[in-house]
DNA sequence: TATGAATGAGAGTTCATTCAT
DNA sequence: TATGAATGAACTCTCATTCAT
């Protein structure tokens, strides 16, 4: 189990100042105010006085507001898919490399509702509209899944006539809507706890 | 099969039959420029350009630019509800029910390209900033799922240890995947061609 | 002799409203402003305000205000340079024609403090810095300044061996100096008054 | 002739003698940015950044960005009146001093054509809207210039009926114009050669 | 109903200047 | 002296909405 807070800490780039405690700062405020009032409605001002710094500030550290928007889900990101890589290299089945993702996913936004509540509200824009570096990710993180589930099904696992392609997408927008269900949700639950059913209902909806 | 295109035509109110013709050139204006641009992005002016009509006169049919949204939301989402239900109410078998709306999901969108895109893009930002009555409208939506889903608990089609809601958003979650997927990709493919698989994955994992 | 007041109306481009009203009042009011602030000091609030109308409204008639300043500009000088042709297309002698031209340039400035102030103070600026097009005004201008003494040095009033280029500066700015010159001074006299002499001191310069 | 590098050198006030290389440095960083740019575009960051200095820095040596431009163009000009005062009590023919004059006056610019471009582009704003200490140096240019046509009035030279003052802006306008016309143009040729034809057209035109 | 000129509040961004180090 | 991160006032321009015609 990983420890989930840093799990979807996000890092300042290795160009910012040596402690990026500002950097940090502001990203992280950046995030409550996105998750509060949307990337559109969101001002800078206010991302600004939640950081405690002036708005001038903000741009010493981000070139315009989108890049903020752009640091904050590309870092997350980032550090999630290599997480996963990484993990995934160490796991031998292919199903319990997919319990895992299920895991991850569902523990990395379940453990910062804000970074959450940014990811199902604002990346599907952001993959539209913003640069499309979050795209790439995204198309990084189904080739994971996408991988598990070729190797399962070589591995005799899944049933060998399914569509890669889309029983990842099964997977993927299982938890997905997981997430957003969650997000909506004016009661709290601790997210990673839906992970086994969805786990469950998805693995063996590919199983023979 | 439904017919496709009628299924996501937006309807005017009663009150303004009259001069639905206008309204509706608005909405479907309004539709696609959402999708071109994205809620905030988009201009009221570029919705009565493309309408043929002057700006003051969206307000004549619209409270505000938010009530154009919602409009279009809401009234695609009502016909494909209601539509649903009563498809849904002349069909016996749970499994079937299932399969049956995700081939309307996918066709409903799959006929409309705008309408798929707003709906995938600006539907939980509405959710969450704009008016929940749309929110409401997916409540509905899942609801009947889940009402299918318990239905095949209890006929023992679906095992009976699995949490309804938990299904009910495996389902919905993979659909919506699939149609998000279709949205951002490139080339052209007939989206409900891809119920079948979907429903099969989804319904073989809540099967014993 | 021209009707002063006429000579330096600026008027508004035939694409422009059927008045033109709004056009004209804003224009004048940032001939104005530039004039007692400087292009870059004045505010496109200050053009707004004095013009009686809303900020906002300025950008209904003028791309950004770069192009207020431009459009007077080349209003101006346009207009300036076309009643110049004209009138020395009706002048034979190559003398009389810089005596007319030294008349209607100091007329012409005289007439409108304001519009001279902007000429002397951000015409150069623009010629370097923004659109060249006023620049263009200036060489036709100079133009017409050098055909005359070209004229003159055929027809034996002038030296021939003088540069054409070199005489046609010196006619332009000592009558650009004089214009500074009323432009900064705080009593106030009629620069029109100043014309003959300065005519008198160029033309026996380049005479034989 | 005079050695023309060191006509035009700023100098630093004799109270940062001690530190009058950075003084220089950031003076000249400034001449050249604000040559590029205009006054108002150029940034102090900028200038420190050309001058190699920290941004803070430039305020140690100046105390605002406009104390630089006023700065830059009051030594140069102080040292060019200066010298041009002295070397004119050195001559005792009237037509000889203007002659000298338009020779210093070109060559000084000529030579330095990033002050060149400062004096014939900002030089008017500042005497305007900036410190009227620039104006003074001009009135004091001009006093000499219009002694030497009083002196060669008197000594019959120079028509006596001519307004000294007309006379005064005729010959500095027509210098001036040279510069301006210099500046502007893409085609580099040496400035001071035009001296002697335009002192020729003007000390003609003043002449009987 | 329909128009579209006019409004004016609002927000992102810049940059001269300061000051703790 | 020198630095450069931080400040925050200021300004241009946009655009949803209104209303006189």
């Amino acid at each position: 189990m990983p420890k989930k807070d840093e799990e979807t800490q996000i890092q300042p780039p290795a160009s910012s100042r040596a402690t990026g405690e500002k950097y940090q700062r502001i990203l992280d405020a950046a995030v409550a105010v996105f998750a509060e009032k949307g990337f559109h409605v969101a001002r800078v001002a206010d991302i600004a006085s939640k950081a405690g710094v002036a708005d001038g500030t903000v741009y010493l550290y981000f070139k315009n507001k989108e890049e903020i928007l752009m640091s904050a889900i590309n870092t997350a990101f980032d550090a999630f898919v290599n997480r996963a890589r990484a993990e995934l290299a160490s796991i031998p089945s292919p199903p319990d490399k997919l319990r895992r993702l299920a895991h991850m996913h569902l523990s990395a936004l379940g453990s910062n509702r804000n970074l959450a509540v940014v990811f199902q509200m604002e990346l599907r824009q952001s993959a539209r509209f913003l640069a499309p570096f979050s795209h790439e990710h995204m198309i990084e993180y189904l080739g994971l899944v996408r991988e598990a589930i070729r190797q399962g099904q070589e591995q005799g696992f899944f049933r060998p006539d399914l569509n890669e392609k889309i029983a990842a997408n099964c997977f993927f927008g299982a938890l997905d809507e997981m997430v957003t269900s969650w997000v909506l949700a004016s009661n709290e639950y601790p997210l990673e706890g839906t992970a086994e059913p969805v786990a469950n209902v998805i693995l063996h909806g590919l199983g023979k």
